[in-house]
RNA sequence: CGGGGCGUAGCUCAGUCUGGCUAGAGCGCGUGGUUUGGGACCACGAGGCCGCAGGUUCGAAUCCUGUCGCCCCGACCA
């Protein structure tokens, strides 16, 4: 195999740039951060940006080619478009808006070109506004474009090393059909994207799972996220314990609550409480536990007000109550409505007695009796409030946030874990055709607007998982696809001409053979060179030293289990490429 | 954007409360020597606008004011 132009035909760790650590540098609080600096794979120049060292770069060249090799399969055709955008296109589809201060803006003087440019958070619109142009006729649909590309964004917090930057490489496709199903359609291209990314996910070594996502005003079970379970993750994974249901908590489906039949029919009492406005404040001040409350939040959806009702031990999921709702806009009320509405001031509002604005109770408030609520009066709150007798519940649904205790709709218990999102796929529908007037003429002539799906990896962020998901004390346990190098040959007795001409011979037949080997000749002890070998978490090492020759053998040890075998020195080539291929 | 913490050598940190000699240690780095199967040892050495700016003082890493940066929690997250 030809070497790479400009790089060593041996790669001796002599020659490299390999800079690790014995200390955890102390702004990293998670292993992936902890780890990739230590083992010299990135280093900070701002806040949310990395330098890739070379061996950091390596593994993100590794993670790379395999996204390429499997959007390629899947017909996807690479594209790039520039980090620039001119703030118009932004402008049109409304997102200078609604991305704030994500969206990153040059500073120029005035009116000048800088004003007018910034710095793409994703690719939508510019890709959109290439299919209005070049693409005119259904003939030229489907079609898939892809890149591998840096995005930037105002992130208010980058955190987590490159788990959250304000600076990364994504892979971004998109998807343009002429019909939502059928041959070609866009369920077709969203499933052909979502089995790439399984395989992609897969052969990077990730312990990944697929699980339904909210997708937002657009509906339907349009949205799908890859995540890994890690504690370094923001996002939380709802599984069943059975395996047969998994979802981000945005959008988990709980099971209806039983009723527990447990209401003695208080009457309907109104009680003093002064000063307590919180669900903690009163059940305490009530001696009651938060389960017996009702919590009403008051909202503004789409302009009109409208009122959720939860059990006070339960929170309002918002993307639910969006979709029950039917509105695509929710945001809290302010104090100002909520005394207009109620007549009190905030955090003594109820359902009693509220009968011109629209009200929707979650399921588990149905089956309260008993409760405790506010009495839409200030400094007072209800008690012996049952549904049905004090006031009418016209509109309930599952709107509320799950708990661990609540179970899946087939039964099985509920599961919380925290993870990362490596992957998103997305049915956009034509929010972004209408907007940028990308359509095409059909069979007999008419025009529609194309139906666009998005796809899109956080490459940097498939590094880092890897890593949350494999590693221990010693340090990272690369996965064999993704590891900077397949092996390490670690000489001891550099002076030694026996063990040097060995791993030479060595490195020479693997690399011979399209295996990627460190060698490790530096004159140092034996424990540096272990140490190191086991921090940067290449998946074989192979160690050659006199001790072994004289009797004839060289070690093979892998870094996952630390297991050993000495091979003879004359086959080892052989052996190890045989070893190699079974893994 | 709210709350908290931290800025002293490449890294980890001491010194700051209570102002005072030439600003320290370990790791790492350089030179020489001894070592060599799980982060060796000895000797010598290089390396600092103590984040920045202003102020107080005979004197500031240390006190005061401002400012910038970084980390953590929260809010936010196509």
């Amino acid at each position: 195999m030809d070497s790479v132009p400009g790089i060593p035909i041996r790669m001796k760790w002599s020659q490299f740039f390999i800079v690790t650590a014995k200390e955890t540098p102390a702004d990293a609080v998670v292993p992936s951060h902890q780890l990739m600096l230590r083992a010299g794979l990135i280093r900070q120049v701002v806040a949310g940006a990395y330098t890739y060292l070379p061996l950091g770069l390596r593994t993100l060249r590794k993670i790379e080619a395999i996204v390429r090799e499997e959007m390629n399969r899947a017909g996807a055709i690479e594209v790039s478009m520039p980090a620039m955008h001119p703030i118009e296109l932004w402008e049109q589809t409304g997102r200078v808006a609604a991305m704030g201060d994500v969206l990153l803006r040059l500073h120029g003087r005035g009116d000048d070109w800088r004003s007018r440019t910034v710095l793409g958070p994703t690719h939508e619109e510019i890709i959109t506004e290439h299919a209005r142009t070049y693409i005119n006729s259904y003939k030229q649909l489907p079609v898939t474009f892809y890149q591998i590309q840096t995005k930037f964004r105002g992130e208010a917090r980058p955190k987590s090393g490159v788990l959250r930057t304000r600076e990364f490489l994504m892979k971004d496709a998109y998807s343009f059909h002429t019909s939502k199903h059928g041959p070609g359609g866009l369920d077709d291209g969203y499933q052909a994207m979502y089995d790439a990314y399984c395989r992609i996910f897969a052969r990077c070594g990730l312990p990944y799972i697929a699980v339904e996502a909210d997708s937002g005003p657009i509906g339907g079970d349009a949205s799908h996220e890859f995540m890994v379970e890690t504690d370094a993750g923001e996002d939380f994974l709802v599984k069943s314990e059975d395996g047969s249901y998994a979802a981000n908590l945005e959008r988990a489906e709980v099971a209806p609550v039983e009723d527990g039949k447990d209401g003695r029919n208080a009457p309907l009492t109104v009680v003093p409480t002064p000063g307590h406005t919180t669900i903690e404040q009163v059940s305490a001040f009530l001696r009651c536990t938060p389960a017996r409350m009702i919590k009403t939040i008051i909202y503004v959806a789409d302009g009109q007000p409208l009122i959720a009702l939860v059990r006070g031990d339960h929170n309002v999921n918002e993307p639910k109550l969006k979709r029950v709702a039917g509105v695509l806009n929710l945001e809290p009320a302010d104090p100002a409505l909520i005394k207009n509405l109620t007549e009190a001031d905030v955090g003594y509002a109820g359902p009693v007695g509220l009968s011109n604005v629209r009200i929707i109770a979650d399921q588990a408030v149905t089956v309260m009796h008993d409760a405790i609520t506010g009495a839409n009066r200030t400094d007072h709150h209800l008690t012996g409030v049952n549904p049905g007798r004090d006031f009418e519940i016209k509109e309930s649904a599952d709107i509320r946030e799950a708990v661990p205790g609540d179970r899946a709709k087939n039964g099985a218990p509920l599961t919380f874990r925290k993870c990362i999102e490596v992957g998103h796929v997305f049915k956009l529908g034509t929010k972004y055709s209408d907007a940028l007037g990308a359509t095409f003429l059909d069979e007999k002539g008419a025009s529609h607007p194309m139906i666009m799906g998005c796809y899109g990896i956080g490459v940097n962020r498939i590094l880092a998982a890897a890593i949350e998901a494999s590693h221990d004390a010693n340090g990272i346990i690369w996965p064999a696809s993704i590891a900077p190098f397949r092996v390490i040959i670690c000489s001891l007795d550099t002076r030694e001409a026996d063990v040097m001409s060995t791993s030479e011979k060595l490195h020479d037949e693997l690399e011979s053979r399209g295996v990627d080997v460190l060698w490790d000749d530096r004159d140092q002890r034996p424990g540096v060179k272990f140490k190191d070998a086991d921090l940067i978490g290449i998946p074989v090492r192979i160690t050659v030293g006199k001790k072994g020759l004289a009797e004839g053998v060289v070690e093979v040890t892998t870094r996952k289990d630390g297991q050993t075998q000495r091979l003879g020195v004359a086959g080892a080539g052989v052996e190890l490429l045989r070893l190699l291929q079974g893994r």
